[in-house]
DNA sequence: CTGAAAGCGCTTACAG
DNA sequence: CTGAAAGCGCTTACAG
């Protein structure tokens, strides 16, 4: 068993020419090389087996298409995992590799996981630390950080998508007569960044319209034996619509208030986030906010990062690209509706 | 903004050293170097920011210490995204670097990952093509499969975590005096794979008691409206108890028995997956497999990672390791029990 | 159209 | 204890 670690010279021989044209021809620069001759050296490098060392490349090159990015257990849900997914294909589709990690700049130190793989952009689900961040500025390495503060959520952000998404809640309620509403989110204290800007956007809502009010927030504690902790207590009089952080915590109000004898939809409304497949089955069945990463934010993502790349998007060659990334970001998001994905699919709760 | 890159000959030059000490120091080969010299080295570069080029030294030393992650959509649970991170945790503590793909191998061939990064060693949640397989072990890049076949399942593999997750549900359920079980699957045709594992779980420990049936598999449409098409023609007479795939399929078990006034448990035991946090909410709550990540499961991973790497665990030198992975792992496996984690969390549905 | 050569930034024997 | 030098495998001007 020869196993010897095959390279560009080993191929060059098989094929008869020179390393200089093996990596021309590999690298689609081969104008200039008669098809007979790529052809044997694309023979030559499939029967060897050849995959060219990505350090060297990399150190050659000045550089990869890599695309770290950074995320952290914060809640899982299907939208989650599916907009990791979706942000993953659409990167490969324009030529760049997406990596995620769940521990660098979090549990272990961000500049650990640049000494073994240096990305061309970061991009993170989570705020990152300023000494970290100006390492990545001296380091030339761009940063999408797609967390940012509530007060000013950029049209990017994860920050944006979630203010969105309470606002996409309190809109519906409203529209079904609710007059006041809460917020209820559960005791989780992972989720509290998100949670803050899912009340941020329904505060939105509610202080668009004139007479409806917004009761503030309550906590479940869902672990707590039947997980009412909180309800019983915390939830305000003559409240008639519930915001809950998501699916679970809406399973838990629609517990609180069959056990209370509260009428749902008829005395209280309450919609989730998630649109998880066992809302259908909870009695009353649970309307809900779904993400839809396909279409949606995901792309918005994709397209923000090839513009801090400073790469034109797929699929079109010049395009007046630059400072406006947010107008084509917008419009990247389903089918120009600028709405990211998100819709409410009412069932009977709400 | 004199934004040059940095690199070991500035560190060298700040310290007044030569490129050779600043690479002993920062690569604690400083056992000759004297603590006032390492300490300026230290100082030199951590003034001056700098990170060593990963692609340099992953050349120059022949390797790196990157774990490669290869995982897909699959259905998206707290337990999986636990799972994720324990792992990733867990290899880091020994000095590894997780990384994930949710592309390579699956939307996206895995030779381009690798000519982009060349991990040590590639771990699997799905079955690689017979290609790449071939590819790896020309790359001489050690590949752990996680998801093998369920005939054989290794003490190691994902698909022997699912087997003891139908196991456990089986038994309990059978211990709570069932007699005649069935086995609910979702629709969902990307759980394929887990639930046959799981499947053959349940009808292991069937099998291993005397007076106990199982009565096959019942499929639940749980996107077609109400969700119960399916169980209303599917399910057997007669039956006492059901092993759903997860929470979800159990709670359309639960909504649908509600529905025909079959009385659970009086009438049905059933016992879901996951033990996520809406099962307290349903009515009755349901019984659930909770997978203790931290604990369990991962850590047999991480083992045998290491073992493959020819790496001794973390926190001990010399140990007589190699090829009784086996062992190690299971030890590893929450304080020496061997469960990997696995446990049913009994509420009131079984 | 093809080849010889430089050099990316590091690590690591090897001399001093 | 420290430095000069080789070389990891590739890509890319540059000559032919």
């Amino acid at each position: 068993m020869a196993n010897k670690r095959v390279k560009a010279q080993d191929v060059a021989n098989l094929a008869g020419v020179s390393r200089t044209t093996v990596s021309f021809v590999l690298n689609n620069r081969s104008d200039s090389i008669p098809e007979a001759t790529r052809q044997r050296v694309l023979d030559a490098a499939r029967k060897l087996g050849y995959v060219p060392s990505a350090a060297a490349r990399t150190l050659r090159a000045g550089g990869n298409n890599i695309v770290l990015v950074l995320t952290r257990y914060v809640v899982a849900s299907e939208a989650g995992d599916e907009m990791h997914n979706a942000i993953s294909a659409g990167l490969e589709r324009c030529g760049l590799t997406c990596l995620l990690s769940r521990s660098a700049g979090d549990t272990s130190p961000l500049s650990r996981m640049l000494s073994e793989v240096r990305p061309c952009i970061i991009v993170s689900f989570f705020p990152i630390s300023d000494d970290d961040r100006r390492m990545l500025e001296q380091l030339d390495i761009p940063l999408l950080e797609l967390g940012e503060g509530a007060s000013s959520p950029s049209e990017f952000s994860y920050a944006n998508l979630q203010h969105r998404i309470g606002f996409a809640q309190a809109e519906y309620l409203i529209g079904r007569g609710c007059r006041d509403l809460v917020y209820v989110v559960g005791d989780d204290s992972l989720i509290e960044g998100i949670h803050e800007y899912r009340y941020q956007g329904v505060a939105e809502a509610v202080a668009r319209h004139a007479r409806v009010g917004l009761a503030g927030r309550v906590n479940v504690d869902a672990d707590s034996g039947e997980g009412f902790l909180g309800l019983d207590e915390g939830m305000p009089d003559g409240v008639d619509g519930v915001c809950a952080f998501n699916d679970t915590v809406a399973a838990a109000v629609l517990a609180w208030a069959g056990r209370r004898g509260v009428d749902v939809p008829g005395d209280l409304r309450v919609i989730g986030v998630d649109n998880l497949r066992f809302g259908m089955f909870l009695d009353p069945p649970l309307t809900s906010v779904a993400i839809d990463a396909d279409e949606g934010w995901s792309d918005a993502v994709v397209a923000a990062v090839l513009d801090r790349l400073g790469r034109a998007p797929a699929g079109d060659g010049a395009e007046g690209s630059s400072a406006d990334a947010a107008g084509r970001a917008d419009d990247a998001a389903g089918g120009g509706s600028g709405d990211f994905g998100i819709r409410v699919v009412a069932r009977r709760s709400a």
